[in-house]
DNA sequence: CGAAAATTTGACATGACTCAACTGGAGTGG
DNA sequence: CCACTCCAGTTGAGTCATGTCAAATTTTCG
């Protein structure tokens, strides 16, 4: 198996809890490696996919189509990070949201079954998902605040500096959606044409 | 102790999970009862306080104060609701928000060591937290999303129906925050008056 | 290289905010 | 238990931040 891939698992695991190299070849195991091409969908909006992702390369994001057919970005991911739609993943019900690829790359795929069999055999492993999931909810109630009592402008100043990277990864288009304002008042922004 | 306090954990427990009658009573032996008067602090921004609460009776809020000393209401709870800070309790920082309470009543408050110690001896506890977190988290999404794709009479509509009762117990002003739009215009959206 | 997508730019439209004045009702102290 | 505050809610006028649309330009990628 790639050492590279093992590396950034064990890293992502690792920076939480304390994991040994046998449990994380376990998860390798348990997990399916799966290649991904630009454009491609990961998950479908609608679809009950009862499994979540570790992205090993490349870039995905998870947004959804209003009644008006605007795209709203709710979620990106690169290389690292865990990626699913927690309806379906979490409750079983159908997915609310799109899951697709903007960079190819590969993931490697975990089902619900799988992972509770995984938090059996592996003790920190289910404290591990608590804690990253405390992280995604502390993460989104931030973004909400941002959202009350920030303008346009000054939540792409906090975005570039919380994400840096990603802001240099991202189409404009979608960084404007997740920031919840027009791809045309981002551009904009940035070159001062308020 | 309150039969009535005993019923309303267990039936928050036993929604998700299989509790025996011994586990929830471990966990009333750990929290501190206390109650609390309409006004209240439960949670001082700034302060770092490493405790959840579970509210048994009353009505608090969670909010902040931003830089225009405009109020931010960022999660409300009710009886068999837990709330704090997670930036605080979870991660052992100063808490980001105020919880404060609007109708006087009582909670249960559980130390973050008290907690790990519950997770060791309550098998089913660390999953359960893992559980409601994911859901809140989807909440909280769900929230994003409304934010961002429908209009101020929409998001008000849509929580009429998510939350019926909580719209009768809280002050207009506060729904108002917490759907992102100010307290004048929601009055003018109740009064059809746009 | 060429088509399709993303970005830029300007003109114009509007949903929601702010401010300010008024009203009503709930909590409190004498 | 009444009177007095005082905060919540209402209403209107005026304003502004941001959206929408459409056309021009640039970039991306098959």
């Amino acid at each position: 198996m790639n050492t590279e891939y093992f590396t950034l698992l064990s890293d992502s695991l690792r920076k939480h809890l304390a994991f040994s190299n046998d449990e994380i070849q376990l998860i390798f195991e348990k997990g399916k490696l799966k290649k991904f091409k630009r454009g491609q969908f990961i998950i479908n909006e609608g679809s009950v996919i009862r499994k979540t992702n570790f992205i090993l390369e490349g870039s995905l994001i998870a947004y959804f189509i209003d009644a008006d057919a605007q795209e709203h970005m709710i979620q990106f991911g690169i290389e690292g990070w865990w990626i699913s739609d927690i309806h379906s993943y979490t409750f079983g019900g159908p997915a609310k949201y799109n899951v697709q690829a903007l960079e190819s790359g590969s993931l490697l795929e975990i089902s619900f079954e799988d992972m509770q069999w995984l938090y059996k055999n592996i003790p920190a492993l289910e404290k591990y998902f608590l804690i990253i999931t405390q992280r995604a909810f502390a993460g989104f109630q931030e973004r909400i605040v941002n959202n009350l009592c920030l303008s346009a402008e000054e939540r792409y100043e906090a975005f570039k500096i919380k994400y840096p990277k990603i802001e240099l990864r991202f189409p404009q288009k979608w960084i404007a959606s997740y920031l919840g304002m027009s791809a045309e008042f981002l551009s904009k922004i940035k070159n001062k044409r308020i």
